[in-house]
DNA sequence: CTATAAACGAGACGGTACGTCGGGTCTTCTG
DNA sequence: CAGAAGACCCGACGTACCGTCTCGTTTATAG
């Protein structure tokens, strides 16, 4: 079906490269200074060829970090919702202590701000297949008629206070703090 | 006791009309477009002035958006840990709705990611009042030794949730949402 | 010879455009409000172009005056000295009158100033070749030995009187006592 | 005469301070470096009082220089008009030779150029006296009806050439080239 | 086996924000 | 009131980054 365009076709390469750049960059020296051109030279590449694959900074970033993210999530098969929950927290805890997510969080957040339907995209990929998987699991246990309004506010706070427990806390009671929060959340 | 310096005094007027301006066109503008020269412009003061004041656009717009924020909570007199939360919730997703601090969150969380000892200082002026509060009124309603815990996590589950439902959700969803939050936390 | 560069080559038009416009800026509002910002303006072109190819607003200035004055001066073939004389001061006369000459004049000698074989380089190029060419028609004419040397103060009168009556004389006065310095200047 | 004004009289050493200060760091640092600030820190000084006496930077360093220059010119008693070129040429090339009266050049045109009525004030103290000098002199020695044309125009030469073998040649070279100057300029 | 079309590295381009600095004016307090 | 200190406005300077554009070269498919 991908029809066969004429040409030189795009180097397969040059995409990994340049997240991977990206993201190392974002670890290492933090949004400002993550230049298109820093990551053009460190992924071995010119700047054209990062332009034609993404249509701004933001969005490469985005994908560098997000795409990196949304891989296996697999807390699918939960028994019950606390089982549910304690994955989930588990997931999102790890996946904002990594450095470049961090990093890429200012940005996300202006993107966010400027691009408002960016946010529905972003639930969408990111939260919807999970929700609808708590619901379920919700009204299996007996939940009311909003069992998906629960299951949408659970989700909110699972990634709300995984990211402001990166954010605003650190050493031990960071770690003391996160560990209670899976018992604090209790949609039924 | 606050040795008088010589020279012309610096006028204290000029603080309070550059934070207000620059609160004012994040609001309507965002951050990109938030120009020191427009700060300066709007506040009908030249740019060294805002320079003498805040070495970078990001600490002033910093001090804009928080010190206005700082202001009295006064969640405090709740008489139940239910009460308490539902209150702070209504405090916190309202902050979070203001359209200027959510044009300020990038700048914000690029000054924690470069700034670590941020981190703790905003922790504490921002949430710690309410968190002891918080944790006496546990204590008081048979929560066990950790109660100090609990009530860092709750307010980590406050603040995280209500900035994800504003920055993520709109429309009559996040109202829908924001509405179930308070019930689903509970430390007991 | 001139290797190929890689990149995008520069657009030789910029150079010109740039030279243009300072130029024309110099003789309408003169070297202070002759900015950087309106000589991109006025050119067409961004900021950054003129700062790839000159270091500074002084010597943007400096090449648009002289690199438009050393053009060729075919003063040359005069008969005797009298002749000679009275068409150099013919055209430094005309040259020091062009407004855009008067209002480089201070950025020149600043550049004179602070960078000394400048001194040595515009000599040469601009005076060099036409005091040998009276060298030789004075020895003809039976000059001493030190012909060079009187060739090189007529050079030196003409240029230095020529610009001195057009800064400091103005009106029938500066045309009248522009008109007897050719008779007064009498190296034999 | 001078009427005794109210309140606390300006201290006249803060004039001569002032201007020394300004002659050396001409001569140490250029027109450049030659900030208000600095005049005013090395004379010990603040910066009103130099506005107080002087409306611009221009005006002070031009006062600086000149007003050091303007005194006894005493070329006056000159027997006859080779005699007075003489001594003119002795006495206007040590002028130019001053390291601050070079590094003032660029100052002086820049003001001669956006301020056209300083060409006559200029030229009407400095050059006058010895003009009108010249001119009697002159007709004294049979010159005809225009002599003070070439009174003028000789000045012109004089001061010219002057400046031009201060900024163009150096060395032994500038020694000789002026050492023939007056020999050149023959007003009769 | 050549022609074409697109991708590639390098880097110039316009635009614009940043942060610094100098000139000239003003406002405080002290003598 | 003069004077020192220094804040103030204005605006130019030079740097950096973004996203676009031309170069000349390389590479895969089409004919």
């Amino acid at each position: 079906m991908t029809e066969k365009l004429p040409g030189r076709p795009r180097d397969p390469g040059i995409d990994d490269a340049a997240l991977a750049a990206a993201r190392e960059l974002l670890a290492e020296v933090g949004w400002e200074q993550t230049t298109m051109v820093a990551i053009a030279e460190r992924a071995g590449v010119g700047k054209p060829a990062l332009y034609r694959r993404w249509p701004s900074k933001t969005q490469l970033i985005f994908e560098a970090v997000f795409n990196w993210m949304t891989e296996p999530v697999a807390v699918a098969d939960a028994p019950d919702s606390t089982e549910w929950i304690q994955r989930s927290f588990a997931y999102t805890l790890d996946l904002f202590a990594r450095p470049e997510v961090q990093a890429a969080l200012p940005g996300l957040l202006a993107a966010l701000h400027d691009n408002p339907d960016l946010q529905s995209s972003l639930w969408r990929e990111f939260g919807a297949p999970g929700i609808d998987m708590l619901g379920e699991t919700l009204q299996g246990e007996g939940a009311g008629s909003e069992a998906a309004l629960d299951a949408q506010a659970t989700m909110v706070l699972i990634i709300g206070s995984s990211m402001i427990v990166r954010l605003l806390l650190s050493g031990e009671n960071a770690a003391a703090v996160a560990a209670r929060l899976p018992r604090i959340v209790n949609p039924l």
